[in-house]
DNA sequence: CCCTTTTCACCTAGGTGGTAAGAT
DNA sequence: ATCTTACCACCTAGGTGAAAAGGG
């Protein structure tokens, strides 16, 4: 049940286009990373980041018959972490409490080699994403020069990277739930009877 | 001919939509503005905005005879100037000199009660646009709370604001020139024969 | 008559999973 | 056998001028 609820964060970085190299190989996260910040002071600069942090030291192959995520072996070497700052950086405290903060510039990519700063990640290991906000001391502060910063963690939305679904319920989900999918939808369920358009 | 050149900046504040009242008549500069910054100080933080000031105290109407703007009584009142702030403000001076910064999110509107926060104009005026460079004292420096900017204006992007095209010569450069206007492009010119996609 | 508003087909730009081919 | 890549049709989202309709 406890892997049931991770695999709703599943994510997929899978291959594209190659027509242009900086292209290659790079999907968002669906659902997207939302949040909401409290307690900041209003006029203070703070930047928000996220990162993805590799839950254990294993690699994960879906076993079809128990439909479930079965470890298959130690994991593959992972490249040094990569920090998705969020594109309203820098801000002051008020500008991010009045509302919903969300990542969805971030983008996630199982390519080694890649330069547009997407977050790398291996496909078939499991990562826990990590919200950390930066206080940015001001010019002549006490504090300048110094970084001071917080992590927050919700366990909740641990997910497995994968170049292709390996559960056909994910892939339902995020059909129904992402509007970019809507071409791939049944148009029989009572979604399509309702105030949708 | 002087005002063949101030044409080549006409812009169309148009009307769009309505069912979505926030969308209503809202067009983009074409051309966009764009600017390169030299000499400020690399580590100090920036705010990079645009307005636009009437040229004169005048309405114009487009001559057909004679293909000119010609005047046509005195101005109608005008709305107090709007700021429109480039999105990546704040940042530091060696962000905004490394590259090129282009205005292509600002919007024009004739919609005097416009929420979005959009460039109000009076279509047949005419307008220079300007380039306000702030400059933001940190905490503590000396200058704290004064507002240092500076602003930059360039003749040569003097424009007519209308809601429809007066000048067919208009038309056709922004037909040839802006990319999603390419459904309109005769291919017969030697345009679609070159490297073009 | 002259200008403005609305709607439209046609673009750009880019986010979906399916699918078949590729790689190991 | 298992996972990855490349390509595709089909979406969302939104920027074009044309043309018809609206308004003083």
């Amino acid at each position: 049940r406890e892997a049931l609820a991770s695999d709703k964060a599943l994510h997929q970085t899978n291959g594209l286009d190659l027509t242009k190299w900086k292209r290659r190989g790079q999907r968002r996260m669906f659902p997207t990373f939302q949040v909401r910040l409290f307690g900041l002071d209003p006029n203070s600069d703070y930047n928000v980041q996220m990162d993805f942090e590799p839950v254990d030291d294993k690699r994960y192959r879906y076993s079809f018959p128990t439909s479930c995520w079965v470890v298959a072996g130690k994991a593959d070497t992972h490249m040094p972490p990569r920090r998705h700052v969020h594109p309203d950086s820098p801000a002051k405290g008020h500008q991010w409490m009045k509302q919903i903060i969300t990542f969805d510039k971030l983008k996630l990519t199982n390519n080694l080699m890649d330069i547009n700063g997407y977050i790398i990640l291996n496909s078939m290991h499991k990562y826990q994403p990590r919200l950390r906000v930066l206080y940015r001391p001001g010019k002549g502060e006490q504090t300048e020069g110094v970084c001071l910063y917080r992590t927050f963690i919700f366990p909740e939305t641990k997910f497995m990277a994968v170049t292709a679904y390996q559960n056909q319920s994910i892939t339902r989900l995020k059909i129904d739930s992402n509007p970019f999918a809507k071409g791939f939808r049944d148009c029989d369920q009572n979604d399509c009877l309702g105030m949708s358009d």
